[in-house]
DNA sequence: GCAATAATGGACGTTTTCATCCGTTTTGCC
DNA sequence: GGCAAAACGGATGAAAACGTCCATTATTGC
């Protein structure tokens, strides 16, 4: 989750862009084959677009402005909210016990926190660091 | 974390009274294997104590009105805080880069949900459903 | 059509988590 | 002291998450 969201990230640098897996994986500092597979998980969750061959690589679908960072974690790894009572027994609807009312407002708290802020925010946002800290330098701090 | 808290939730409903590991897997549903593993963690967090031989079994170390249910996650699941670029560099000290700042907010916004109840208070709270759904009546809806 | 580029998919390996099993130790009771 | 109850600890196993590797397919440029 971590690394679909530095990839969106650093993909929102550049919208209209293609980025192959390998610049990707090195700005973000993801291991490339892994990435890989990261990045198949949001073209499934149309998050990205991918054209192969030469001068391809991956796109965010819409602009930077109108993604918020909760979508991307929704499209790889889904935010499970308790709908219904772990336990077996379905003995009462819809409404959970007090205990799980509590996880599941965790949850919604932290879904709220995540959809609350597009990527265009987070680049923008004024800070003493750039955004996934070493880039858009690149190779953040990679000795080679 | 779940088995935790539930556990707990099952501890809080007759403090004073040990309770063995049978006791709490019946009442919880949870696998009584795994969950003398997760009892032995709430040992270790000093969440509850511990009395071998007859008679025995875990207690919660201090009265529910005094215990909040993060106290239990942290000792079984600690929320991992961001409190350092996860990626490589530590070229900027302590301040995070966008990106890791919002995800830290997510953490921390998960601790504050967990950190405004106390065990009390989920027994205590008027509801339909009493905690853990099935119980204290027990073995919720295990046929037997 | 051929070669180079780049995503895609599947097989495989490693590490963490979830879970079970069993022998050992502590404790209370007779 | 002996026995039963119960937590404790370690070994083992199964499943999921994390990660690597390689062959295949689509695309572009010549």
């Amino acid at each position: 989750m971590e690394y679909a969201l530095r990839a969106a990230t650093y993909l929102a640098t550049s919208p209209e862009q293609p980025r192959t897996v390998d610049q990707i994986a090195e700005a973000t500092l993801v291991p490339v084959a892994y990435l890989a597979k990261v990045m198949q998980a949001l073209v499934r969750g149309s998050i990205v677009t991918s054209r192969r061959g030469v001068g391809g690589g991956f796109m965010l679908v819409r602009s930077p402005r109108e993604l918020r960072i909760l979508e991307i974690v929704q499209a790889v790894d889904p935010i499970q909210r308790i709908t219904t009572c772990p336990l077996g027994l379905a003995s009462h609807g819809t409404h959970l016990c007090p205990l799980h009312r509590r996880l599941d407002n965790a949850l919604a708290a932290m879904e709220e926190a995540f959809s609350t802020t597009t990527l265009a925010e987070v680049l923008s946002e004024p800070s003493p660091s750039v955004p996934l800290c070493g880039f858009p330098g690149g190779k953040a701090a990679k000795a080679r």
